[in-house]
RNA sequence: GGCGCCAUAGCAUAGUCUGGCUAAUGCGUCGCUCUCAUGCGGCGAAGAUCCCCGGUUCAAAUCCGGGUGGCGCCA
């Protein structure tokens, strides 16, 4: 199993419709297995839902329908984003299944059986966005500051889970564990306070996961959720990468290796912490109005124009995200750069031999592209470093034609076009992981097959019979 | 309140760990230029007290101390 890679996102709440964030982190995932499968690795990913928390049920009360109506409907909308965004999964879990219940159960029962979990009793207040206890000293003007509402004070009995006992193991696991470096550090030093044992059940709701032999208690939606890694595809863990969202970062770095630990699995290699999307240098929000709700975007634009706006912002720190940025990159990047540089290579083919070019020796074009440093940003999840790096190559391909001027010179423009037709192919292989569909596009005019990895050197091809087909990307009007 | 991160042209960033040529790149602006191409490509120019004050050093964007401003994490 070596060459497998099981890389999961996390599972989205279903409480509302997709926000550009989703979209982010799924288009994060797709373009890191994509990349793993053009190295040839056998790979699973995984994608879904989290329809048992219970602002789920909150969210559907208001819209006075039932729940299991309203979870399916928001459900729906995070398949088509999927959909729509060309993300290449290969599972999409729902919480809400049998099988994950019966997971949660025998992962649940292999704790207690460990003795990691004991009853106590629990009293402080909790917030219902966060599904949560927090401190009283957290509390600004009363209110959850992250949610904006008045957490309730709640005394009840509860099961506990041994976290403490964990500590020094997630120490040590932590540290080979979390990318980037600043969000391990945050762990690393919250670690290094007390850890408590953390409260893994609720009462007074139906809606929900049951405690093991005990129905009065519905389990934590926490402990719920994470385990969906598991249950989703038993047979692919444990994973590879997890990609997850800062705001999550301690449920997934702590919680959830140390439940593993209790319940002798085996723990996970990678834990891809990205940042957040944002409007005007301030955090998107319904009440600020910046909502860019992806949907709607890929209404109105193709899913690599969306995809290659999400992938020109930092994987891991916050970046600004707006429709007029999305355009600006599609008409001076994607139509400007790429397209047109498609486009003046396959006219040139066309004009002077009729689309067919055959192999050459003397490859000067290529030597220009530094694949090294792409395949090390790659390594380490840069991919937004990985994509301007591409991109340098495809600016230097059209600097060569430039400098080559074929239109000029007759006596080796045989061996300048086969160049570049090369290069186009190269560039085919390099845009995949970021924008498939217009890989696709340019290897069916140049009359290839989508390659692989292996596949990026000079002279695989032994001659070319291309055909022009319209134009790749479309300049987009601004402010329509 | 505690711990941590950051501050570089109009904008977005690199460079800081391992101090050293006229501080780099992209967008934007301006000029020149090609004509194969999607009014596109290429070349060039202008534009920065590298947040402030002080220290170490032959030499500081880089190291140290203090200040200011912004941000993150805190069960």
């Amino acid at each position: 199993m070596a060459n497998k890679f099981y890389i999961t996102t996390a599972i989205d709440y279903v409480n509302g419709r997709p926000h550009i964030g989703h979209a982010f982190e799924k288009v994060i995932a797709d373009a890191i297995s994509r990349y793993e499968k053009q190295k040839g690795k056998d790979v699973f990913f995984m994608t879904g839902v989290d329809e048992n928390a219970q602002k789920n049920v909150q969210a559907a009360e208001k819209e006075g329908v039932s729940v299991k109506e309203f979870i399916d409907k928001n459900t729906n909308l995070f398949l088509e984003l999927c959909e729509k965004l060309n993300i290449d999964y290969d599972k999409f879990v729902r919480t809400s299944a049998k099988e994950h219940a019966k997971v949660v159960h025998k992962i649940l029962k292999k704790i207690l059986k460990k003795g990691d979990i004991y009853k106590g009793s629990y009293e402080g207040y909790y917030c219902g966005g966060c599904e949560a206890y927090i401190t009283e000293k957290d509390l600004v003007d009363g209110k959850c500051p992250e949610h904006n509402e008045k957490p309730k004070y709640m005394k009840e009995d509860a099961y506990f889970f041994k976290l403490s006992k964990y500590k020094k193991d997630l120490i040590k696991f932590v540290k080979e564990y979390i990318i980037p470096e600043s969000k391990k550090n945050e762990i690393l030093s919250r670690l290094d306070g007390d850890l408590r044992d953390v409260c893994i059940s609720r009462k007074g709701s139906d809606w929900g996961i049951d405690f093991p032999d005990d129905k009065n208690y519905k389990i934590w939606v926490w402990v719920d959720a994470l385990i969906n890694y598991v249950s989703g595809a038993e047979d692919k863990w444990p994973a590879d990468v997890h990609v997850i969202g800062k705001g999550i970062n301690w449920f997934h770095s702590v919680i959830w290796p140390a439940i593993l630990m209790s319940a002798g699995y085996k723990l996970p290699d990678t834990l891809l912490v990205h940042g957040y999307l944002i409007s005007g240098g301030k955090k998107i929000g319904k009440s600020l109005g910046n909502v860019v709700d992806p949907l709607e975007l890929l209404e109105k634009y193709d899913s690599d124009v969306v995809r290659y706006a999400l992938f020109r912002c930092s994987v891991f720190d916050d970046s600004d995200f707006s429709e007029d940025f999305l355009i600006e990159r599609n008409n001076n990047e994607l139509a400007n750069d790429l397209g047109n540089l498609v486009s003046r290579v396959l006219t040139l083919c066309e004009k002077y031999f009729d689309g067919k070019v055959k192999k050459t020796k003397d490859n000067d074009l290529i030597k220009k592209l530094d694949l090294k440093k792409i395949e090390k940003y790659f390594e380490k999840y840069e991919l937004h470093n990985a994509l301007a790096e591409v991109w340098k190559f495809i600016n230097s391909t059209n600097k060569y034609v430039n400098d080559k001027e074929p239109w000029k010179n007759e006596k080796d423009r045989d061996v300048v076009l086969y160049n570049l037709l090369e290069g186009l192919r190269v560039i085919s292989i390099l845009i995949e992981p970021f924008i498939p569909e217009s890989s696709e596009k340019i290897c069916k005019q140049l009359g290839v097959k989508s390659g692989n990895l292996k596949e990026i050197k000079f002279g695989i091809v032994k001659e070319y019979k291309v055909k022009k087909e319209g134009v790749l990307f479309k300049k987009l009007e601004n402010g329509n």
